[in-house]
DNA sequence: GAAAAAGTGGCGAAAAGTGGGGAAAAGTGG
DNA sequence: CCACTTTTCCCCACTTTTCGCCACTTTTTC
């Protein structure tokens, strides 16, 4: 499972050290696309294949299946880890994300989030105020 | 899989470099055509099969039908990459896509998406801004 | 406090993308 | 049917980007 909080630099290139801790179970190819909020999802094979199934299934006749189809599957990106353990997140993800010094890696059981530091730094404040509000408007769902 | 989105050139005789990563799975007979939303669309031999026995198995009696046909049979060409890893877009398909200058070339998973560079930006930026309302449409769907 | 591991930076080789010239093929007109 | 023009396509050369590798710094662990 993955757990916890990084804070990375991201060098001229683009590359990113994955947090030593995670790196076991990141062999292979993963796969990196936008996420909500503004940041950035990596997957595994393993939890990215069920999801780009149903889409690949969705109706092409239809406008809005279509343009789902493209904001996922364009803004992916297959990555691999390096020697020193690092990825290269590819420039329109940076940008979406806005990502230009530092980043914020997050653990979440599943699959991690990569923020822009300073996003991730405002974000997290703010929860960390609310949870208990937070978590009462999802009383009975968990 | 077809994943990602690359910005290339067209050369005054049409040709476009296809992304080095998609190279290995576009060996042999390519088939492009027209596609919805004024884009190109770029088949394997694989992917196009399918693609073909659907519109062969609509119904002669349907106008809608015979004219959808039509469409897209009568726009495919054959293409292959060449050495230097690119394929030529003939002249008419440059033109129903708005092909200037630059393309963007997006990978769906299955097959793979041609359009104008600045098309694909407005809709790109468009779809960015509306992903949530876009996938709420086809709630339940995926 | 020393050794190991993690993170960071940068150089050089290799690959990807781009442009153009020339031979072959296709099309056109006499 | 031949000669000429135009188009296509194959190949070479150059530029830019990417990626693997090495080395250094910082942090952690024993």
């Amino acid at each position: 499972m993955f757990l916890g909080r990084f804070e990375h630099s991201v060098d001229s290139k683009g590359r990113v050290a994955v947090p030593a801790r995670f790196r076991d179970r990141l062999s292979g190819e993963l796969i990196v696309t936008r996420g909500n909020d503004r940041c950035l999802y990596l997957f595994t094979q393993a939890s990215w294949e069920p999801l780009a199934a149903k889409l690949n299934a969705l109706p092409t006749g239809d406008a809005d299946a279509r343009n789902l189809r493209r904001a996922v599957f364009s803004a992916a990106e297959p990555v691999e880890i390096d020697k020193q353990g690092r990825v290269v997140l590819p420039d329109h993800l940076r940008q979406y994300a806005g990502i230009t010094g530092n980043v914020a890696i997050i653990g979440l059981g599943d699959y991690i989030e990569i923020w822009d530091q300073e996003s991730w730094q405002t974000l997290d404040s703010n929860i960390e105020q609310n949870v208990d509000v937070i978590s009462s408007h999802l009383a009975g769902q968990y």
